[in-house]
DNA sequence: CATCAGGGCCCTG
DNA sequence: CAGGGCCCTGAT
């Protein structure tokens, strides 16, 4: 889409996080692969996203610390808002960026473990975090599969190119999602033609199980980890890598540990053991014992210190793993 | 030039 | 439950 929208209208909303909340270490994620639907500079946060059926510009500014946090949450629009869905869109960004979880048992049982504490000194207070809706974060979980990182850039930055749309709001241009439907009109052949490959097949069904009368992100948000595990690992193209991520970042199931693909299999092995490759029962096991039910946010805060520290740090054989 | 693995998953036997 | 096949691409 060569067209840009401008987003000119404004409405805020002040949103109070549960102590202790770290902005930037909720917000920016060095570990993710950079698109054009985000931009991050430290106390800010700016994304698109598509929302009862609109696209919005959004931006977050830190307006307090760790102990006592505060953001304001900046909706530009195409059209005024009404106050009614001004805090349908801030209950879905505290949803995403997992605001309001109460995290006080986690720092209780595992802000003393010895492994953790150095992070924690830095990112106390860190949170999963989703840009994305379910059915965007799918679409992200089909381009990572069996491709290296600069693929999967190209697939979704050609995606937004087709499909997305480009929007202007507060002196930037960001890339926004399209919606199911869109997908579930394009011919399969036209995705593969943007370098989906065989994931073409794996888009289309993906879109038709999120049409109307689809599947409802909000009540997925509501089942226990188990049900809520075997319907994602039931759509098309979602197995246990991919479910991995979303139980954890989408719908912050602070123990969904149970699986470990071969790339973060070489990070926590060097993280946790020092060593090029641990078996990954022996990884499994090791972050049970240390951190429990917290096992995955945990192992989370770890692995984004370490790629905070890289930006400042030399780490050649981190390097060695990031093929962008 | 050819071959291969990559931040997997489906399908078959 | 194991293993072949799948789109494409940079690395070797």
């Amino acid at each position: 889409m060569s067209d840009t929208k401008v987003l000119n209208y404004t409405s805020e909303r002040l949103l109070t996080p549960c102590a202790p909340f770290h902005f930037d270490g909720t917000f920016h994620k060095p570990s993710y692969f950079p698109s054009s639907d985000l931009a991050y500079q430290p106390g800010h946060f700016w994304q698109t996203m598509r929302f009862e059926g609109q696209v919005f510009g959004l931006r977050c500014d830190n307006l307090g610390i760790v102990e006592q946090p505060a953001l304001r949450l900046v909706i530009f629009s195409d059209a005024p808002v009404p106050p009614a869905q001004v805090e349908r869109i801030a209950a879905e960004v505290a949803y995403r960026y997992d605001l309001f979880a109460d995290h006080t048992a986690f720092y209780a049982e595992c802000g003393q473990e010895e492994m953790l504490a150095p992070a924690l000194r830095r990112w106390r207070g860190m949170r999963p975090n989703s840009n994305t809706s379910l059915y965007e974060f799918l679409v992200i979980a089909t381009a990572l599969q069996n491709a290296a990182i600069r693929r999967s850039i190209q697939m979704i930055e050609n995606l937004f190119a087709r499909y997305g749309s480009q929007v202007t709001f507060d002196g930037m241009t960001l890339s926004a999602f399209w919606a199911p439907e869109d997908i579930q009109a394009a011919p399969e052949e036209e995705l593969r033609a943007l370098k989906m490959g065989y994931r073409a097949k794996t888009l289309k069904r993906q879109a038709d199980a999120f049409g109307p009368g689809g599947l409802d992100e909000a009540r997925l948000r509501e089942l226990p980890s188990d049900a809520l595990k075997s319907t994602l690992m039931g759509l098309y193209g979602i197995g246990p890598a991919s479910v991995w991520y979303l139980l954890f970042q989408v719908f912050k199931r602070y123990d969904a540990f149970e699986y470990i693909s071969p790339w973060e299999q070489k990070i926590y092995s060097r993280l946790l053991f020092d060593q090029d490759w641990v078996e990954a029962p022996v990884i499994l096991d090791e972050v049970e014992r240390r951190w429990g039910r917290w096992k995955m946010l945990a192992a989370h805060i770890l692995f984004e210190d370490l790629f905070w520290r890289r930006q400042h740090e030399p780490m050649p054989w981190l390097e060695a793993l990031i093929r962008r």
